[in-house]
Formats: structure tokens, sequence, C-alpha cells
RNA sequence: GGGCCUAUAGCUCAGUUGGUUAGAGCGCACGCCUGAUAAGCGUGAGGUCGGUAGUUCGACUCUACCUAGGCCCA
């Protein structure tokens, strides 16, 4: 017979080659068709409860990487808090309404050149939204995310739509909501007004002119009684909003020149006289400074409009900066945001002469009329130039706001709007109290929010578009008196609820309000407003809308969880809405993740080629290594991905499951009765329990602190060092070996099983499907149906040894050393295996010489060599050592057992079977019987 | 242009209140093993801490500026 077939191998169905890719679909299914997300929350349904509100990503194209490191995370933490006993019911959502869906329906239309009815593009935009829905979920759960999928919540359905309404509708009763004529971003090729949240800024090229205006009025004599040759220079870089140019604005604490140029005076800023000069080609030679005065001086002056014959005051703003232009502004209400808040101020009409398309109306004159800016631009120019008002035409490049659907850059408008009052009774400072009472993670997010909810203006919520929540406002007739009503907000909700806020578009809707009157004329000659909401009002209603209608989930709620740009975005507007409407913070803590960028940093960009998608990593290489990506990653920072990174994360994973298929292959033939109890195993084998304890501490600190690398590095860690390279490398002797039922071998198992128990459910939260799969191949455990189903880990102080661990690692540096002779001898030809080397050792520290003694038995297991002889200092060593050790490599002593490839000298003492050591004969008659 | 943030070996991460030759794992190179085998083990070579200038007896750690990048805003 062999002895090769007295060895104890491991073996296991935990195959080495994971095949992700083809088999998480089979992990999914059993997930699935055994409910164990229903069954791991109902198993923690006495717990403390613990809400993840799940911010909607929008119902178009596929999942991008970042809403995948989005949702995994959010995974981590569901499943970490569920097996730590909280119930934490997750309830994913999507948001529908609004303009990319809409827009790719127009689209659509275009190219089947259909009839535009309003309804029938509702109808499509709800198939198309419906239709994404139903791909994003599969695709999230494709990633091993667990939740009430088929319980989700989309902002369309009828419910939420008319949840909205009634929250719409709080707001209103309290006074938040007015109209209101204001400039805004308006995108004339959309043909809608745009939030903060939709302008991207691009590069444009732009006009950049230079024009001057006449001096009309000069009460305090600014120019000395000059008056035909007085001028303000002005400069701009959009010619098309001069005929709606109102005022002129300086700034009362600049100082400001009046210059002389060829027998004309020129009033402009001090800060920006030598800019000027230069842009314009002036020098000193041909210009003087006839006087010095400050902004405020200015006051009085009234000039001329350079094309029209009426007047354009000198106005004081603040917003007058000093790094462009002359320090005097173009001031057009109609058309800036500053402009319009000083025109308001001042009491200027806001003149607006441009249309919805972008068209000037009849407002900006007959000879612009009809024209559209673009060709009006060089109308202006022209009409600049006839009136000698023009002195420099040349262009320029700069960030510009562009529409973030069509690009194309956008303008200023001034148009009625619907508005929240942000500062409605203090509303604004009781958002900025708020926030100091949510924990912020990372805690820089806090001067973000806090500096996007100082800064934020009063939010613009209504839209020009078809798809959407209607505003349900009216307007009579007769009076042109504006109707909003919470009553009547409330009542139409009810009617979106049955009928879905699609009815507020039909054409009989009025029907349902036959008995409403105006409040003013009394008339009952009403049309509905057809404006709807913006869909940031949507998704700021989530919390409030899912966590108090489903199921199991109350508000405020825990956790929110995205990305940094939520700060402008659902994080602040759901505490706008929130505070406005409950006047309660929806959230405790605020996560936000950073961005997937690529190797080197950067933001990935199709047309930059640096883009990895979802499907690629979860196809090729599984769900699996794409969560132990995320959870490999600082994730409060940008995320990089990267062929490289993703190989290492590979790697890890390799290494982790072969340290799970080495446990589960030792343990085929043990069970819990075979346990070894504490105070029976062998020092090294309660070091190992000790260091396990460690891991657990360590791990649950980082998912506590929802560092999930802390953890992740951690697990990895134990299992390259602590079991791959230490433990199991040095008990393989004893697992193969031994009799299969010996106490030193159960012991190792008795470890082993263990660790492989509490790993595995360390490992559930992250590494789902293969904590699932190895949880489900342990032959020892009585096993729940999931993994998820077990409690997490927690440290158990018995079994720390803090002694231990310290004698533990001085014995280690002797390993090292050791480690490092052998290595000596294998570069010289002598050693190949470690197993034919005897080591002689001595060392000059009485301490460590102590420790040796006592585990004197253990070392040449511990080293992996045949024999140990601890000898004294004096007895080898030569004055010139320096090293605290002297380590030899001899040969051993006897000879090597042809069984368990260990020398001893016990070899041959055995006639029955001569080839083997003692340790051997002991295993093999043991086993044979 | 402004606000906030990031920048430690090829990669992912550690680096406590500033203090001796900056750490780990992976990868890489070289080697061993062939009883975890599309595995396992060992040894070794890699950073002067994005750059510059300061503060200090002393800075990866503090300050300023700059560069690159990210998010947001103008």
């Amino acid at each position: 017979m062999s002895y090769k077939d007295t060895i104890l191998l491991p073996r296991t169905g935990f195959p080495m080659r994971a095949r992700l890719p083809e088999k998480e679909p089979d992990l999914l299914a059993f997930w699935k068709e055994r409910n164990i997300y229903e069954k791991m929350i109902d198993a923690r349904s006495k717990g403390k409860t613990y809400i993840l509100h799940d911010g909607p990503p929008y119902s178009n194209g596929h999942v991008h990487i970042g809403t995948a490191l989005n949702k995994v995370v959010k995974d981590f933490i569901i499943k970490y808090k569920s097996m730590d006993g909280f119930f934490a019911p997750f309830v994913p959502g999507w948001d529908n309404h609004g303009l990319p869906i809409e827009n790719n329906i127009l689209e659509e239309f275009r190219e089947k050149k259909k009839e535009l009815s309003r309804q029938a593009v509702r109808k499509r935009c709800r198939e198309y939204a419906r239709e994404y829905v139903d791909i994003q979920r599969e695709e999230f759960k494709r990633l091993g995310v667990l939740g009430a999928w088929d319980n989700a919540y989309i902002t369309m359905s009828l419910k939420y739509e008319s949840e909205i309404l009634r929250i719409f509708a709080k707001l209103v009763k309290k006074g938040y909501i007015y109209r209101d004529l204001r400039s805004i971003h308006w995108c004339h090729h959309c043909e809608t007004a745009l939030a903060d949240a939709e302008i991207v800024y691009e590069e444009k090229t732009s006009h950049s002119i230079w024009i001057r205006f006449k001096l009309l009025e000069d009460p305090d004599g600014i120019f000395d009684g000059a008056k035909e040759n007085a001028y303000a220079l002005v400069w701009t870089t959009t010619p098309w909003t001069i005929p709606a140019n109102l005022a002129l604005t300086v700034r009362s604490d600049f100082e400001y020149y009046v210059v002389e140029k060829d027998g004309e005076l020129y009033i402009l800023g001090r800060a920006l006289y030598e800019r000027v000069l230069q842009e314009l080609g002036w020098n000193s030679e041909n210009v003087s400074i006839k006087k010095r005065l400050s902004g405020s001086d200015l006051a009085n002056l009234v000039f001329r409009h350079p094309i029209f014959a009426r007047p354009a005051p000198v106005l004081e703003g603040d917003f007058v900066t000093a790094d462009q232009g002359s320090g005097v502004v173009h001031t057009a209400p109609g058309h800036g945001e500053d402009d319009f808040r000083i025109g308001k101020r001042y009491g200027l009409d806001i003149l607006c002469p441009v249309d919805k398309s972008g068209v000037f109306t009849e407002e900006a004159g007959e000879r612009f009329a009809g024209l559209h800016i673009d060709e009006g631009n060089k109308e202006v120019l022209k009409a600049l130039e006839e009136a000698q008002a023009l002195l420099k035409h040349t262009t320029i490049d700069h960030q510009y706001p562009h529409c973030w659907r069509c690009h194309m850059p956008v303008i200023y408008r001034a148009t009625p709007q619907w508005f929240m009052n942000i500062d409605h009774q203090g509303h604004r400072k009781k958002a900025l109290d708020a926030i100091t009472k949510v924990k912020w993670v990372p805690e820089e997010s806090f001067d973000r929010i806090k500096a996007a909810i100082e800064g934020r203006p009063d939010w613009c919520l209504s839209r020009q578009r078809f798809w959407g929540v209607g505003i349900p406002a009216f307007y009579c007739k007769d009076c042109e008196e504006v109707l909003l009503d919470a009553d009547l907000v409330n009542r139409t909700a009810g009617l979106v609820e049955k009928l879905s806020a699609d009815f507020w578009f039909d054409e009989g809707m009025m029907s349902h309000f036959e008995d409403v009157r105006c409040p003013k004329c009394g008339g009952s000659n009403l049309r509905p407003e057809t404006d709807i909401l913006d869909v940031w009002f949507d998704s700021s209603c989530s919390s409030l809308i899912v966590c108090r209608n489903w199921e199991g989930l109350r508000w405020p709620v825990e956790l929110f969880l995205e990305g940094p740009d939520q700060h402008r975005g659902w994080f602040n507007v759901s505490l706008m809405t929130s505070l406005g409407a409950e006047d309660r913070i929806p959230y405790e803590t605020v996560i936000t993740h950073g961005w997937v960028v690529d190797h080197e940093g950067r933001a990935m960009h199709k047309s930059l080629g640096n883009y990895i998608t979802t499907d690629e990593v979860v196809d090729k290489y599984g769900a699996d290594v794409l969560r132990m990506w995320v959870a490999a990653a600082e994730y409060t920072r940008d995320v990089r991905v990267s062929q490289e990174i993703l190989d290492r994360v590979i790697d890890a994973y390799r290494k982790i499951r072969n340290t799970l298929r080495f446990l589960l292959g030792n343990l085929v033939d043990f069970s819990p009765k075979d346990k070894v109890p504490y105070e029976g195993l062998p020092a090294r084998e309660r070091y190992i329990l000790h260091e396990l304890q460690k891991l657990i501490r360590a791990t649950r600190e980082g998912f506590e602190s929802f560092a999930f690398h802390r953890a992740f590095q951690a697990i990895y860690g134990f299992c390259g060092v602590t079991l791959s390279s230490f433990y199991m490398d040095v008990v393989k002797d004893t697992l193969y070996t031994r009799s299969g039922d010996s106490d030193i071998r159960r012991s190792v198992q008795t470890v082993m099983a263990e660790v492989l128990d509490v790993l595995v459910r360390l490992l559930a939260p992250l590494s789902s499907f293969t904590a699932e799969e190895a949880y489900q191949a342990n032959p020892v455990n009585e096993k729940k149906e999931s993994v998820f189903l077990e409690d997490f880990p927690d440290a158990t102080a018995d079994l720390e040894d803090r002694d231990l661990a310290y004698e533990f690692s001085r014995l280690f540096e002797v390993r090292d050393e050791v480690l490092r002779a052998l290595e000596t001898e294998r570069i010289s030809g002598r050693l190949g295996s470690a197993v034919d080397a005897r080591i002689v050792i001595a060392a000059k520290d009485a301490d460590r010489v102590r420790l040796l003694k006592k585990y004197e038995a253990d070392l040449a297991e511990m080293f992996i060599v045949s024999e140990v002889d601890l000898v004294d200092w004096e007895d080898i060593s030569v004055s010139s050592d320096q090293s605290e050790f002297i380590i030899k490599v001899e040969k051993p002593r006897g000879k090597k057992c042809v069984r368990c490839w260990l020398w001893s000298e016990s070899v041959g003492s055995h006639p029955d079977h001569p080839e083997i050591c003692d340790k051997c004969y002991e295993a093999v008659t043991n086993d044979q019987t």
C-alpha cells in the first residue's frame, strides 16, 4: 500500500475557480426563491429599526458604475445592520418624471413624425420610464443587492404623484409658494426654465464688445460741464441683451477715473484702468486721467441707451467686480440674475424682449423684432456701430452655462415662475441650524451642504414641460387672477391618486372643478396652469412619501447615502421640503461617496474612452469582484477603477477564496462533537483565536464607521498573512499526517471551524455571493437557510490572550530570521525544502532564550523544519556577532520519513513500517483500526 | 474666477498630539515546493511622502503659494 493513501488531504466541493459570472445567477435564484431578503428582515423584526432611505436614480439608461457603487455600499450597510440585529428594510426607488426622458420621447416622436399631443407624449414617457425601471432593477439585483425590489417606489406611481401634491399643499398653506417674474436660466432650445442643477458649464466662444453710453444728465458735475463728449465705458459678452438695457451699475466702494482720450471723456474703474487701456489699444500717451472719484459719487449720473432714445441711470450694486470689464456694468433686468435683483430694488421695468424660443419680441424694437438672438447679436452690433457706440469687437472663450440635456448655451430670461421662498419665516436659518444636528460623513461634507444652503436662491419649482406633475393652480380668464389654494391642491391630489397626474392635462379636466370660482371676480371662467413641478421637487418628497407610507418604514430616517453632487441636489431639496412641510430634518446621518474616476483620477467620459461599465465588470469577473472593488476603496473620496485595479481586486478575491477553500477542505471529517474545548487547545491554536477576535473587532469598527475598506483590509490581511502564510502552512503537517481523530488534529480543526464560521459571516455583507457559497459548503455547522440569517460575529473577550499574542510576536521575529537563513541555504543550492533542514539557534537576550525554551517543542513546526536545536549563546557565538540571533542550518538527524517527509531518528524503529517515523506509525496504525 | 475636497511605493490602503533609517498587503524580480496545484511558501528590489518656499532644533504630519484632479458654483 502507498502511504499517500493514508494522508488526509483536503476535500471539498467548493472549487478553486469561482466562475462567478456563471454561478452568481444560481445564487440570485436561490435568494429569490427562498425569499431570503424577506427572511433576513423578518428575522430582525423585533430589533431596533434602521432605515437607509434610497435616493432614486433616474429611470433612463443603464446602471452606470457610479450608481452601482452607490447601491453596493447601501447593500453593505443593509446586510451588516441586519446581521447585527437591526430591522433594516430597504425599499429602492426611481425618479421617473423629467426632461431627459421627455427629450428622448420627443426625439422618438420627431423621427416617426408623429403629432405631438401632450397626453400622447406623457403616455409614452410613462412606458419608457417603466421599461428602464425594469432594466435597472435587474441590473441592481444582479449586483447581489437585496431589497424590496417588488415593492419599490417609483415617483410616477399614482400614490406617489398624489402625495407630491399633498406635500406641495402643505407648503402652499404655510405660505412658502409664490409666483413671480424672475430672471432665470432658460433653454430656448428646450423651451423651458432650468433649475440650477440642470445647468452645466461648458466652453463657449462669445462676443466680447466694448461700447460706450453717452452722458445724458450730470447734476453733480462729474464731467465738469462736458456733455457732448462724455461717456460711460461698458463691456459685455452678450450684445443681444443691449436692447433690454435699462441701467448701468457701479460699485460704490470702488474708485473710478474720468479719463480723456482724443478729446473724449470716459468713466471707468480704477482697478481696471490698465487692463482697459491694453484691451482698447490705448496708452498713457494718448490717455490722461482727469479726475478720481468714488463709485458713490456717480449715483446721479444718467447715460443714454446706445441704440434707443431712453435713459440708462447709474445704479449701485455689489455684484460689480474688478476682474473684468470696465467697472461699469451693463444692466438688463430681464436677462440676468444680478440685473434682475437690482432692477427690482430700483423699481425698474423687468424688460424681457425675448420670447421662449429665443426670438426678439416687439418690445425689442422694430429693428430687432422677429430675429433670433443669434441673428440679433449681429444686428445689435450693426446698430451699435451705426450709433458710433462700438469701440471694439472681438471674441472670448469662456465657461458658459449650458443646458444639461441639449448642451445649448442658455440665456437669462425673466418669466413668471412658481417659487418656494427659501427665506420664508426664517426657513434658511432653520435649515442651517438643522444641518448642525446631522452627522455628515465625511465631515467636510458639512461645509459643502452649508455653502449650498447659504447660497441657494429661491427654488424655482415650475417647468414649462410635458412630463411631470402639473402645478394645480388656476387662472381666471376674466380678471387674470391666479388661484393657488391648499384645499384645491389637496382635492387635485385625490383625483391624481385615482386618475394619475395625467388627468390634469385632459381636455375635460375642468369638469372636476366646476364649482371653483375666482376669489377676486367670482367668475367661473378658469383655466388650469400648464407648468409642471421641477422633478427635484418629486425626489425631495421621497423620504416623506416612502418612509411614511411603506409598511415597516418610518420617518425621519437614519441614513441618506449619495454622491457629492447631491449637496446641491437631493440632500438639499429633501431638507428644504421636509423642513417646510413637516418642520423636521429628514435624516440623521448623511454619507457622501466619491465619484468613480479612471486610473489617473479623471472623470470618465465616453469621448475619452476611459469608460468602464458595470456590465463589463460583472459579465467578465462577476458581481463579487465589483463588490470587492467597492469594499477595498476609500469611497468617500473619488474611487478609481482601471484594469490594474480590477486585477488586484481579483488577486485579493482569489486569495480569500482559496483560504475559504482550504478551511472547508480540511473540515470534511469534522463535526461539532469533535470540538476541543478552549482550555485543551495548544498555544498556537489559542493564538489564532486571539487574532480572530482582533479581526472581528477591526471589521466591526470598519462597518460601524462606514469605513468598509478598513474592514476589507483587515479580512484580507488575516487571510493572506495570519492564515495562509502562517497558520495554514504550519498546520498542514498536522492535518495531513496525524491520525484523523487525534487531539492535536481536532484542535486545529476546532480553530479552523471557528475561523471559517466567523470569516464567512464577516464577509457576507461585502462578498455576498462567495460568502453564501462557502456558507452552504461548510460541512461543520448546523445551517440556517442563508448566511444572511446568521448574526454578525462579535468578539469574545474570553478568547483573547494578549500575553500569548505578545509571545507570538516575539517568536515571529525569530521565525523571520530563520526563514532568511533558510533562504540563504537555498540560494547556495544546499537546500530545497525546509523540511530537509535542522535549525541550530542561539539567542543573546535572556528573555528571548526563556521564550524559546518555553516553546521549544513547537519551534520545528513553526519554522516547518525537521528539527530545532536550542544552544547556548556562548557555545557558538564569536565576538564579531552583532545580531541578536545566531542561526545555523544543518542536516537533520535520523532519516527522512517517507510518509510525512520530515526527518526523524525514529524512522526504522518499527519493523512493520520500517520507512516511517513514530508519529506516522501511530497515525497509520490508529487510522487502520 | 469662487467654495469645498483629494494628492504617501506600479495598485489598494496605514501612518496616533510634528521627533530615531516612512509601514502593510498585493503586484514585480528571483528562488523553493509539487500532499491547497490555473494553488502554496520564501527572499528581494521599489516611495523622501504632488511641487516650491516658509515656521521649527526637527515636518509626510503646521503655514503660504503653485501644479494636477474631483464635486459644486459664477
